[in-house]
DNA sequence: TCTTAACCGAGACGGTACGTCAAGTCTTCCT
DNA sequence: AGGAAGACTTGACGTACCGTCTCGGTTAAGA
């Protein structure tokens, strides 16, 4: 199956633009800025929308130009100016809808990112981790989510706001998806009851994300079954 | 034990200011840059030495504000500007010792958190890595380390040089430090004589920087304790 | 008389802001750069001008600012960093405005200086020229033209392109002006038909520039009515 | 004949470098600074001198670079840093021996253009102000002089020090060498006893510092013959 | 012959200002 | 009322020189 892993922030669109119809202002808004889009109403209709609706086309242009820019150039290549550059949009058009850098940053991820993930169900534990790691690490590396993905946690580490949203729309949907796959393994008596769900986790994608940060290591198909074959056993033999 | 973790960037001033003597100029010195202090005249004397010599006290001012503001403000409120203001020092002082911001954090890093490792020899693989562990944690958790780590490492994803600077004067000597625990596990029969250490070591300490990055679980005495023994017994009951 | 000295750079705004409209870049543009407000719109309306207009108010207050430091410490003390701050602008509301230093000194020396100068016209010659030189003289030593426009001749040596936007906005209009007192003489039979105005200019002005510059003697009334005479009648006695 | 223009600074070495063994400190030294030679040990043994005598090879190179520098991009341009370089000489050895950049450049000048100027005697007045007059004009359009002498000038209207230095060192002796052409004039009853020779000078000079400066016209030779027939005939025809 | 004083080159020192860039906000006219 | 444009303030960047200050090393004169 193919667990859309993002809670779509709504209703029609799929996770992209964060379409907080925001009046936000000042400090106030700071901090529940980078959410995103949390909110939104769900009618289709929206009734009550007076002036001039907002552009789809622009939304696009948007997140493609940024997602361009963040393959090529890393998060510090992404300025708000050449974004809007490229768009063919005014620079206040993107501040509109993203309240700053890196929520715009992140939706452009999530597109990319989102859907990419499944969440295997093969009946056995050892093969579902196997599947959902390499699921992880195919897209990060072999499409542009990797480099986002590396330069978005390298933002959310000084932007405190985005590292929020980071957690809430990345990192928890992510890890909820893949926990069922311990707790059915748990469930079908396979792995002691009292294991630790997140802990399996950190031991099977920890590795992952530190190999993709620090690059000391290839993330190779070696390496995924390395890893889960030592999650599974230990090093100790047996 | 006590291993000073980061090899002396020459021969006997511990590791610390990137003193590259450096009149580096244009592209080519680009990419050496942040490398810091790697190549230093061989000769303990260094004879010809002309000129006025650097400032050991700007050295030390330097490093404590870059420090400061770096635990305070993160890597992102480390303004080269402020560094110098607070060190009562010009910003050129700064600038002939180290080529940019990263490399002044890498140092500045590199002072706090060197031979705060010690690579632990117990006689048991379990207790070592444990020791390994917690040490590890108890740096980044207790001390500024932590702060200066994420945001360095947030950086090194943006800046290439700072990035190569990370690997080889962090990564790599603190990984070799701890693979000699794996290896002696080896030698002791204590584990499959085929056992790659690195991967080892990424189960070991890839859950911890994943946590530290995320913020999605606490580093706490259990986490410890859960990935050792996670690792050394996998989580297929036996 | 009171022909406004200067060519006002356009149309409409009487000489000052250099509103040159500049998206100039690169090279091709420094030379052009110090000309100041050569071209313009020649439409009064500007009908297509979009986004935000530049704050006139802006304008006065970095003008202002300019003039005030100029007269203070000389065009040495106008550092643009201090103009910003006095006027409370940001330095790139000037940037955008003036190439540099020295366009920006200008304008603000024509601001003060210009419409001081009348092109007397009092039926002889000797009274024209008098009332020339003493409005000048006047001019640069009760006014603080006199330090601006020292100061920036000065500059003119050293940059070539307000040198050119020297001769172009200062020098030239203000002889075209002066120059019809001469051929007035002429045309009167005054003076001989073969009179060159331009040198007769020169021994006019260019002795009060002397005094100015080198400070050697006083610009006295003495002086004016020596300079005079003696441009009148010779040193030979008749 | 040929007067030497400036009053050689003390004993034996022409005006040229400021040897003014000075251990000048502070701001009291500030205004005496930029005199330059004033006092010089008149006898050629100088006793009591201890230590390593300066080098001439030094004043020398000196003098020289700062000549090429200045003739090449004007005051501007001539950096100590650059002259120190291109001398093969600290920095300090520049600073022991003039106190700041404008009094090198005006004994740079003065060792380029001293002696260049002869002050004429004919026999009649007309052909003695042809004769100085063309000579100046030569000197600063057919050598570096020239150049030199607009970028000082400007200089001096920003450091007052060196305005100082540059009437009593410059100026002065070069008004006094050409006033006695005035006077000798007056003496043989060839132009009026009340004549003010300083007038006289200005407006012989006067329009010419001013072409130089403003280059609105050509230094020509129709000029030199211009300005002295008109200085000597006045405009109103005879 | 040995001090000792002043020089020498090199280059680091604390500063100031430069001109550039991008951030996020504000203001205009147009659709 | 949204959109494109382009102004605005702010703040840091990395560079270039300033004039001063050590360094280790000459180079004479005086003891």
């Amino acid at each position: 199956m193919t667990g859309t892993l993002i809670p779509p922030p709504a209703g029609q669109d799929g996770a992209v633009p964060a379409n907080d119809r925001q009046p936000a202002k000042g400090a106030a808004a700071k901090d529940a800025a980078a959410k995103g889009a949390a909110a939104k109403a769900s009618a289709p209709a929206e009734p009550g929308r007076r002036g001039r609706p907002r552009s789809e086309e622009a939304d696009r242009a948007i997140l493609a130009a940024a997602t361009e820019l963040l393959t090529e150039h890393g998060l510090a290549g992404m300025s708000i100016e050449e974004v809007a550059a490229r768009a063919g949009v005014g620079k206040s058009t993107i501040y509109r809808r993203w309240p700053n850098r890196g929520a715009l940053a992140l939706d452009a991820f999530l597109t990319e990112f989102s859907s990419q993930l499944p969440a295997p169900d093969t009946g056995s534990l050892r093969s579902d981790l196997r599947a959902a790691l390499r699921a992880w690490v195919r897209a990060v590396t072999k499409t542009p989510a990797g480099r986002m993905l590396a330069g978005l946690l390298a933002e959310a580490q000084r932007d405190p706001p985005l590292g929020n949203a980071w957690r809430e729309r990345v990192m928890e949907p992510l890890r909820s998806a893949h926990r069922v796959i311990v707790e059915r393994a748990i469930e079908r008596g396979e792995i002691a009851p009292g294991t630790d769900p997140d802990l399996v986790l950190d031991l099977l994608f920890g590795p992952a994300y530190h190999r993709l940060l620090n690059r000391h290591r290839p993330l190779s198909d070696n390496f995924v079954r390395g890893v889960v074959d030592l999650l599974m056993d230990g090093v100790t033999p047996r």
